[in-house]
DNA sequence: CTTATAATTGAATAATTTTTCAACTGTTCA
DNA sequence: TGAACAGTTGAAAAATTATTCAATTATAAG
């Protein structure tokens, strides 16, 4: 009875120390933009230059549409924006701190 | 014609700019670990303090399988380590970058 | 006005991932 | 030895996610 009660203790001294389950669910939700190669390769494709979605789908040989569905999903995370020219939406990167949080997986990654 | 081959070289001035296939497919296989709320979890409990299986699902309110389950996928992507105590198994984050990833991710998150 | 092009959308399908459940292994201790 | 406990495992079920396909919108060009 005496362990119910350590233990108890030891649980809720535990979750108190842990960000609310709303900041853990953000958190996820951002890393999870970078969980996908195909997301990972558009963020990576715009560090480079702005770029037309006809254009990231020629890159990365993938149709129009698919490129199109994962650019909605990182504009909903605000990690890109679409801007339209004429017919076509030029896309850019929106968030100054996709390009550190990729830098710093890759350095990870790459070693 | 003229606009295919200027099509042609846009798609492969970018493509010899991005990672390889495999940096990519390790990059977002790395993001993966932190792109589930239970996973995040769990690594911020070990942020804290080594833990064992069992208290570990006590903290999360959840069944010891599913979090032996998700300290495998964190043992293989080798960001945790497990170490036998008799029959219990302590658990304890492998991996320095871990602690920064998630620090640098959760303060693009609190903003 | 009609046609062609670029991109978006929604629904269906395909693929992947998470959790559950039951069975099993290894360890302690009576 | 055997009962109890901690954790792992594999397969099935549940849930989520990515891609495809067809239809649609919006703009430009003949």
């Amino acid at each position: 009875m005496a362990d119910d009660l350590k233990k108890l203790e030891l649980t809720s001294t535990i979750r108190n120390k842990l960000p609310d389950d709303e900041v853990i669910y953000n958190l996820s939700e951002l890393f999870k933009m970078f969980a996908d190669p195909t997301r990972a390769k558009i963020l990576k494709c715009l560090q480079i230059r702005d770029l037309y979605v006809g254009e990231i789908a020629d890159i990365l040989n993938m149709s129009i549409s698919a490129i199109s569905h994962q650019l909605r999903v990182l504009r909903t995370a605000k990690l890109v924006k679409g801007i339209k020219e004429g017919k076509e939406v030029k896309y850019s990167l929106d968030d100054d701190h996709v390009t550190k949080i990729l830098e710093y997986g890759l350095t990870h990654v790459e070693e």
